[in-house]
DNA sequence: CCCGCATCTGACAACGTTGTCCAGGCTCTA
DNA sequence: TAGAGCCTGGACAACGTTGTCAGATGCGGG
C-alpha cells in the first residue's frame, strides 16, 4: 500500500533522515558490525543461518549501504565524470549514451555536466568531479588550457579528451578527422563544378571549427581556387546571425553557388535559408541530421560517429584504469561523406 | 609546460594516488588542520596572513578537498540523480539539460543513467544512486511498481517522477497532458474530414502510450466514429514493425486516410512510409521533431515541452529539499498542437 | 581428556573531513 | 596594571564503512 504519511512527518531528524547504518542492522540481528559488512559485500565466512538473520534485519530496516563512507575507506568511487558542451545538442546525446554503456559494463556510474562552451564553467565542473573523486574523466573541452588538471593526472585520475584535444597538457585524445572530413566535403562540391563556395562555421578558437576551416581552405587550395573573404563567416552559430551570413553570401553580385556548413546547428539554419531561395544552392554540412534524407533535396553531410567517439574514449579510460594503457595517445576516427542530393546540385550560374 | 612523465610513473601508489589531504596542507603551511578547513570553506576567523600561507600550500600541493569525507560528515551530497529512458533520445536531451540547469542553480551536480526501458535496470540504477546518498531523485519510470523506494522516501530522499507517474507509491509527479494532447490531435484530423484514422503507438503498459491511446479513443468516440481493430497498432516502435504496420493500414481495401503516431520515433518512420505513397495521407504525431517544418508537407504535431517537464520536476525536487513543499502532488503540463500541413490534408477518398 | 586446527565472529583503527570546544594572546577599559 | 572580552588557532571526536587481527567456538585426533 502507498505510504500516506505527509512528507513533513518523514523529514530528516538528523542528517540522512535517520537512515539505518550497519550498526543498527547488527544490533537488530544480534551480530557484530563486521558480520553485517560481510553479508552486504558477499564475503565468505558467514554461516547461512547468520546470513539469513542479517538479511532479515536489512530488509526490515530498509538499510542501504552508504557509499560515501565506503569510498572514503576504499578509494575507488566506481563513477566517472563526463563534461560536455550541451546535453541537449543531438550530437552529444549518443556520445553520452555510449560513454554510459561502457561505464555500466565496468560497473561504474556516470556523472555529467554541461559546460555551455564556457571554459570557466568547464574547469569548475571538472574540479567538482575531482572533488568527488571520480575514477576517471571524459572531457569535451571548452577551454584550451588544461594545466589545472596536472595534479589530477599525477594523482592517477584517468582522463580522456573527446571531440577536441586537450590544451597544454599531455593526455589521451579521441577526435574525428575534422580536417579530412571537411576537405572531402568541399572537394565533393568542387567535383560537382562549384568554384564559389561559402563556409559558415564556429569560432576558430574551437579546435573542431578551426580544423574544418583548414579542411575548407585545403580543398580550395588543392583545386587552385582563391578564396574571397566574403565567402567565409566565422564564429557564427546562433540562428539569426547564421541566417544573415548566408543571405549576404547569396546576395553578392557574384554569389556563392554552394555552402559548406561547419556543424549541425549551422546546417539546420542554412537549410531554412536555402528553402526560401528560388535558385538552387548546393549544400554540404558537417554532422549528420535526423530526417536529412527526407528533405527536398536530401542533405549531403560529412557524418561523424558520435557514439564511436564516446565508446572509444570510455574504453581508453577504463584501460587507463586497468593499467593496460600506458602512454597517452591521439586517436582519430574517420568521417563519412553521405550524399543525398544537396551536395550534388550543379552550380546555378 | 606539459607533463611528460609516462603514465606508469604516476600511477597510484596508494589509494588516491597519494593525493594530499588537509593534514598535508596544514603541515606544509605550519598551521592546524582546522585552519585549513576554514580556509577551504571560506569560514571566518583566519587572518589574511595565515590564509595566504594556507592558500600557497594548497596550490603547491595541488590539494582538492575530498567530498566523500565531507559528505560523510555533513550528510548532504549536493548531487541529485536522474534516471531516464535513453539519453540518446532527442526528447530526453532537453529534459535532462533543464534538470541540470536547475540543479546547477542550487549548487548540485547531476548523476544520471539510462534505464533502457527495463524496470530491473531502473531499480538497480535508483538504488545505486541512493547508496551514493544523492539528495534527490528525478525518475522517468520504466517499471510500474516503486514500492522499493519506500525506505528512501521515509529517509527523506526528495523524489519526483516525470513524464510518467509512479507506481503504487505516493510521490510527486510531473507529466504532460498525454490524454488531452492526443485527443486534440485526433480531433484535429476529424475536423479536417477524416473518419478512418490509424493509431500507431507504444506498449500500453507504458503510461504515456496508454494515455495517448485513450485520447485517440476519446476523440473518435466524441465524433461517434467506431474504431476498427485494423486501425490500431500497439506496442510497436522499432522501424521495421512500424513500417509494416503503416503499410498494412494503407493497403486495406478501405484504407485509413490519416494516421496518428504515438511518439517521435514512430512519427519519423511513418513519415518515411508516407513519403513513398502517391496518395496524400494526413499525419499528426505526438512529440515535436526537428526540421518538421521543412518537410513537404510540414509535419503537424502535438508538442510537449520537454524542457518544462524537466525544469518543473527539478524545481519541485528542490522545494522538497527546502521543506517548502509538503504534500506530494501531480502536475500536468499542457501540450500544444502545431499545425504545419500534414495534419490539414483532406481525406483522399 | 586435552591439544591443535579450522571456522566463524567481533573489536578496533583508519579513511579525510567538519563541528565543538577550549587555550592562548591580544586589546581595551577601569 | 589587572581583569574582561574578543579574536585566532588547534585538539579531539564523530560521520559509516572496511581491513586487520585476535578471540571464541567446535571438532577431530592423539
Amino acid at each position: 500500500m502507498p505510504d500516506t504519511t505527509r512528507r513533513a512527518d518523514r523529514l530528516p531528524g538528523n542528517r540522512y533522515g535517520n537512515r539505518p547504518t550497519m550498526k543498527d542492522v547488527a544490533a537488530r540481528a544480534g551480530v557484530g558490525l563486521k558480520t553485517v559488512s560481510r553479508v552486504v559485500n558477499g564475503e565468505p565466512g558467514v554461516t547461512p543461518e547468520t546470513e539469513r538473520r542479517v538479511q532479515e534485519a536489512i530488509d526490515a530496516l530498509g538499510f542501504r549501504r552508504n557509499d560515501s563512507a565506503r569510498v572514503l575507506r576504499k578509494g575507488r568511487t566506481a563513477s566517472i565524470g563526463l563534461v560536455l558542451e550541451d546535453l541537449a545538442d543531438p550530437f552529444y546525446g549518443p556520445l553520452s549514451r555510449a560513454v554510459e554503456e561502457v561505464a555500466r559494463a565496468h560497473g561504474a556510474l556516470l556523472i555529467n555536466g554541461s559546460s555551455a562552451e564556457d571554459p570557466d564553467r568547464e574547469q569548475e565542473l571538472v574540479l567538482a568531479l575531482c572533488a568527488r573523486r571520480v575514477d576517471g574523466l571524459v572531457v569535451i573541452p571548452a577551454g584550451d588550457d588544461h594545466r589545472y588538471l596536472e595534479p589530477e593526472l599525477k594523482a592517477g585520475v584517468a582522463t580522456v579528451f573527446v571531440d577536441r584535444p586537450a590544451g597544454r597538457i599531455d593526455a589521451d585524445v579521441v577526435v574525428s578527422d575534422n580536417f579530412g572530413g571537411a576537405r572531402d566535403g568541399v572537394a565533393h562540391l568542387i567535383a560537382h563544378g562549384h568554384r564559389r563556395i561559402g563556409f559558415i562555421g564556429d569560432m576558430p578558437r574551437i579546435h573542431t571549427a578551426a580544423e574544418r576551416l583548414r579542411g575548407y581552405r585545403a580543398a580550395m587550395a588543392d583545386a587552385g581556387i582563391p578564396i574571397e573573404d566574403s565567402w567565409m563567416s566565422l564564429g557564427v552559430t546562433d540562428p539569426v546571425r547564421v541566417r544573415r551570413a548566408a543571405e549576404e553570401m547569396l546576395a553578392d553580385p557574384r554569389p556563392v553557388t554552394a555552402i559548406f556548413t561547419g556543424n549541425n546547428r549551422v546546417t539546420v539554419t542554412v537549410i531554412r535559408v536555402l528553402a526560401e531561395q528560388t535558385r538552387g544552392v548546393a549544400l554540404v554540412g558537417f554532422d549528420d541530421i535526423e530526417l536529412a534524407d527526407l528533405l527536398q533535396p536530401g542533405v549531403t553531410v560529412v557524418a561523424q560517429d558520435a557514439a564511436a567517439l564516446g565508446r572509444t574514449a570510455a574504453e581508453r579510460l577504463f584501460r587507463q584504469l586497468d593499467g593496460t594503457l600506458l602512454a597517452p595517445d591521439r586517436i582519430e576516427l574517420p568521417t563519412r561523406l553521405v550524399t543525398r542530393g544537396s551536395g550534388e546540385l550543379p552550380p546555378a550560374d
